[in-house]
DNA sequence: GTGTACTGTGAGAACGCTCCCATGTCAAAT
DNA sequence: ATTTGACATGGGAGCGTTCTCACAGTACAC
């Protein structure tokens, strides 16, 4: 491997004007520039990085954190997702990304030692799905530099975070139910151990209230975001007597319309349901779902944005994020029946 | 940021006792170790990075590297439990991962240089889908060591990758079709310019000449992986008299069993089906799918193990590792229905 | 008592880069 | 004619490690 001085040699120059070049620095005449570059090619120079790093003190790698349970989280593009809206907003500023994935069973403590024993990275993304982790003090102490995704239940008024407006998320799925005159609006919730269930939650009852509708706690079964925890608690709801169902993520919503299909109850004639998220899942359940979209990409690249922010001293810690939701309607909550939209159906994808 | 010097001078001793020290290699009496050890907690001293990378010339960071419209190829959670294979093999030898995301419409020459431009990795993983990936060639080029998973079109006799008997895969799911008094026997390909689509096909014919069977190409129809794909791939083999699909991902399998409930055929009275993946997908189908399973963590771990080898010189390219693939019994194919299985319904969760 | 082998420790060089400062050139301003 | 300052270039120090070598001490065999 060719170093700078090799380069400066071959084109008759020194390291300085070398690196110069190689870091577009300007005081270097045309000429030499020219030469310089042709002697990079010839020698197929790549500055070494761990060398730059060193001197620089900055290695403009990031970590993303991602505890093992999360990977696989609800819908399982989500995390491709975020992945994908992080990297859009690194690559343009040659920003690297290592990840740091949770084993299953994993000690945090072990997890955080891996971590924070390797100052490899410039700041921490913390793809959390918002509840406590234990890992979040540590990293607290250990870390200069981070942002979760998502927020967490503690901690939130010393953390710099990227979230969803998950309240008016709540919000909006709960009223479209309402406008389209549904009397009995069910809830299967998210983890409540959760921001984003919390919130969710918080959206639905506020729904209810400004409508004038009572809140029924019956009509309010706890759940996860998970397919098996949509299906099972549906079957716990349909003893109860609902037109309408608000359920916190579109996997779980597959689960639920499973349950619903085998009680023999017709989607939306006889229950309408809004999802939450709006990934691979929702275009493709028979009914396809109405839903709230998530901007996960977004997610992602605003994180990467905070965090480098935090980094140059742009943004002062504590800084938060919060993004805004969308309602898609489809064919789940009833609505629109008479003008079907374009692309929106059950088949086509909706990428 | 404490260094070693300053340790060092902590513990009374000189920067090389302490390195020996942190890198465990003897020579240090016992008392000394436990000065030198006291002197690093109390500095909270890490070793850094980079400075041992810029000696060592090795940094134990591997990239792995994935073409944007892999990272959401068929079912979902293939990417993640592949990320987590690695993961899983990597975090034990404190090995980190760099991952090289392609961009929506990158050109791949510019994918390229971002990765090769940067000798931050000791060696890459390509997470290819087995195709020919215009980037194959350039990477044979300019990285001294790199593991594909999948095996390519092209260059197969001259890179090392890590794959899954698809022959013995496509072969393991039509005989059990055969088994079962199916008489005819579809099958929806995958990609056929991927490895993995050409080796399923290969199966399914050998499997039908070794039974006997006649090869009617009407009941072959050429698909891919996706959902999308499976349900229109089903609707042009509606026109055909069949009794039995094979279908090359679980994921457009439930594609195909939407396609088959809009014809009301039932499962598998009238259509058997055997998918391939045994994901997330596979258990949450209704009736739950028969399918073959690939070790996808398995996958990325052997990748891992094969490129550090390859890097140390323990092997020499091109190795190839070929793993095998399991046939799981659930609903879809009509097998055993007087003795159901455990755990293999259509709610409950497959890991 | 000398040679040999092993343990324990330290000093200096080297890895490949960036950054600071010194020096030289040349045109414009005084 | 001299000063000023922007441009262009080179040289040395330093980033924080590891690695090689040197050297002292101890133990044991002959």
């Amino acid at each position: 491997m060719s170093n700078l001085e090799d380069v400066a040699k071959a084109a008759g120059v020194s390291r300085s004007t070398v690196s110069r070049v190689m870091n577009n620095e300007g005081y270097v005449s045309a000429a030499t520039r020219a030469r310089v570059l042709e002697a990079v090619e010839q020698l197929h120079y790549i500055p070494n990085h761990a060398a730059r790093t060193l001197v620089t003190q900055r290695s403009n790698v990031i970590g993303v954190v991602m505890p093992s349970a999360n990977v696989f989280f609800g819908d399982n593009s989500y995390f491709p997702m975020l992945l994908q809206g992080i990297a859009e907003a690194a690559n343009p500023r040659d920003i690297s990304m290592i990840l740091w994935l949770g084993q299953a069973n994993e000690d945090p403590e072990h997890f955080s030692q891996r971590i924070t024993r390797n100052r490899l990275c410039d700041g921490l993304i913390i793809a959390s799905i918002g509840y406590d982790d234990p890992l979040i003090p540590r990293l607290v102490d250990n870390v200069p530099y981070f942002v979760m995704v998502e927020r967490p239940v503690q901690f939130h008024d010393r953390i710099s975070y990227v979230t969803c407006d998950n309240v008016k998320g709540g919000q909006m799925a709960t009223e479209h139910l309402i406008r389209n005159g549904r009397k009995r609006i069910a809830h299967i919730t998210g983890r409540l151990d959760l921001a984003d269930g919390q919130d969710r939650l918080v959206g639905y009852r506020t729904a209810l209230e400004r409508a004038g509708m009572a809140y029924d706690p019956d009509l309010v079964v706890e759940g996860q975001f998970s397919y098996e925890s949509g299906y099972y608690a549906m079957k716990n709801l349909l003893a109860q007597n609902f037109d309408a169902v608000f359920i916190p993520s579109d996997t779980a919503a597959r689960g639920a319309i499973r349950a619903l299909e085998e009680a023999k109850l017709r989607i939306p004639d006889d229950v309408a349901i809004v999802g939450f998220d709006d990934l691979e899942d929702a275009a493709r359940t028979n009914p396809a779902l109405t839903t709230i979209r998530q901007p996960v990409q977004q997610k992602g690249a605003a994180a990467l944005t905070l965090l480098l922010d935090l980094i140059d001293g742009k943004v002062e810690n504590p800084y938060q994020v919060i993004l805004p939701l969308q309602l898609v309607i489809r064919q789940s909550c009833g609505a629109n029946l008479s003008q079907p939209m374009q692309n929106q159906g059950g088949v086509a994808s909706n990428r």
